[in-house]
DNA sequence: GTTTTGACAGTAT
DNA sequence: AATACTGCCAAAA
C-alpha cells in the first residue's frame, strides 16, 4: 500500500474525521483543535476537500461552527451533504441548520 | 519563493 | 441580533 507524502495536521485531520460516529456532526473548529491547530478551520475544510473521496471520509459529518451546511445552498454538493446527513439519522430543524447541542460528537 | 484562495471561527461594531 | 472585519493554516497558481 502505497504512503502518500501527507502533512502530520493533514493526517491527523482525516483520522478524527473518520472517528466521527455515524449520526453525528463535528464542526470544522473542533476538527482543528483536535489537530492541534485552534485555528486552522479553514485549513481543515481544504483537506476534507483534498482528501474526502480518495481516503473515503465521511465529510458529511463536519459541518460550520453555526450548525449549517457551509456550501452554497443552491450548489449540488449542499444537497448531496444535507441528504447524506439526513441518511444517517440527522433531522434539521431550520431549513438550513440543525441543533448542534444535540448532534455534535463529544470525543472521548 | 511569493501571492491568492478557500467546505471557517472569533471578535468587534 | 446581524453584519463586517480580522486571524489563522495549508494547497495551488
Amino acid at each position: 500500500m502505497t504512503k502518500i507524502k501527507m502533512s502530520p495536521f493533514a493526517r491527523k485531520v482525516i483520522a478524527y474525521v473518520k472517528r466521527i460516529p455515524r449520526g453525528q456532526v463535528a464542526t470544522y473548529g473542533q476538527i482543528a483543535r483536535l489537530a492541534g491547530k485552534p485555528h486552522a478551520s479553514r485549513a481543515v475544510g481544504w483537506v476534507l476537500h483534498a482528501c474526502a473521496k480518495s481516503h473515503q471520509l465521511p465529510w458529511q459529518r463536519v459541518i460550520n461552527s453555526k450548525g449549517t451546511i457551509s456550501f452554497h445552498p443552491l450548489t449540488a454538493e449542499y444537497s448531496a451533504q444535507k441528504r447524506l446527513l439526513q441518511k444517517e439519522g440527522v433531522e434539521f430543524q431550520s431549513l438550513h441548520g440543525l441543533n448542534l447541542n444535540y448532534y455534535q460528537w463529544k470525543k472521548s
